[in-house]
DNA sequence: GTCACTTTCTGACTGATAGTCATTTTATTT
DNA sequence: AAATAAAATGACTATCAGTCAGAAAGTGAC
């Protein structure tokens, strides 16, 4: 046991060593700016023995998002952890404002985030223990918003015409698109749009909340939608 | 005149016979996937030749990128040109509808602008033409929401308590952040989510469209907003 | 038609870097 | 301390973006 398990362990430290020296050279500059022998030299090690704990360079960056997702995940549980007094509505609006921080704060973690996003080699992301926890995080934040929006629709804050899983996956999805934006914006990228329109973020994300609210709240006077 | 310009012309046609080979290239793969050499080849001319007309191979695939943006753009155009009597808020799901048949008709353009917002080398595309046109085009796609939003204020379809930069903005992002998801899984991405809860996408963004349009709709009764 | 000159095109070459693997170093056991 | 196993190394290979000296094609003058 103490010698498997040691062994064990220190395999771990190593790759810990490893994502550690990873981070401080991608986050400097870029993933494809990073090459294997810097990051190798960084965590004090040769080119050849990442590659005893890592297949390739993605995986290594896979492992740095995993990390980014796992810190992400444990800021929504602790929305819903301990008891609290919060309506489902709250909650959603909390949860969106944990993000739109999370982002601001871990910008690099959120370019991880969306590097991962455009992988499209499916083979590479299913044989990745990093890949499949990043899935499993994700799974686990709709979760979240979907108990939200169920505590919601008890609580009456939530209209309960709609769908918790849908609803659930659209507030998902276009707070992601905002946090995009917000993000490019932090990096000087095209969206000095919204300098130019002289449009603060904080404002933007508070309005888009406000409006997915409004959108959602339950209404006294039901109307039949128009849909077939 | 006759002389000069039909040089221009000639380089212009040289210039679209390479991007048309990028993209049966490209898009029959992947970007990284793709090699120059494979491009020129498929162009019928030597790598060498690429250089002439692209600085490097990103700006190969920017210029990929102008085209879907003009077409979408395009696309836009067509929903405010001419006569109709569509309402403001109408206009709105309309250029949303128009926006998700992009994104499924042209996923492999859908992935070039993915890739374009990714960029973070501000110089590389500060002094690319095809990058330029392409800021044009956000622009001006997010002055005809602008627009749409002015008249719906105007008709009353849309409530007047929002900025309508602002308001575009949201729409903008957020859509951007379904039509993502939406890409995402039909490149059979991590997101079988929605698989698994057997959600459609066409009923998802329907019903994001009728969150988004219920929460801006004009409201009969005002409430005050909580915010100092 | 051929010479001089310009423009366009070419592909061998260079440099950079991801990934491999035979060899060396270090740790563990007997 | 000898034998064996595990971990680490870095020289090596393959690939590919980007360059550039020279070839080929085009243009115009006579």
């Amino acid at each position: 046991m103490s010698k498997e398990e040691r062994k064990a362990r220190e395999k771990e430290r190593r790759r810990n060593q490893i994502i550690d020296a990873a981070e401080r050279v991608i986050f400097s500059k870029s993933l494809e700016q990073s090459t294997m022998v810097e990051i190798a030299e960084e965590a004090g090690l040769s080119k050849g023995t990442l590659y005893l704990y890592f297949k390739n360079k993605t995986e290594l960056y896979i492992a740095i998002t995993q990390r980014g997702s796992d810190l992400l995940n444990s800021k929504f549980a602790k929305v819903f952890s301990g008891t609290h007094d919060y309506t489902g509505l709250e909650l959603i609006k909390i949860m969106g404002e944990t993000y739109l921080n999370f982002v601001r704060e871990n910008p690099n973690y959120f370019t991880a985030f969306m590097y991962y996003e455009s992988i499209s080699d499916v083979e590479a992301l299913e044989n990745s223990k990093y890949a499949n926890q990043c899935d499993q995080n994700r799974r686990e934040a709709l979760n979240f918003m979907i108990r939200a929006l169920q505590i919601g629709m008890q609580d009456g804050s939530v209209d309960d015409r709609y769908e918790p899983k849908e609803l659930a996956i659209i507030i998902f999805a276009s707070t992601r698109g905002l946090t995009a934006m917000t993000h490019a914006s932090g990096r000087g990228h095209y969206f000095e749009l919204l300098d130019e329109m002289e449009v603060s973020i904080t404002k933007l994300f508070e309005n888009f909340l406000n409006l997915l609210v409004e959108g959602m709240a339950s209404k006294k006077e039901l109307k039949d939608s128009g849909n077939g």
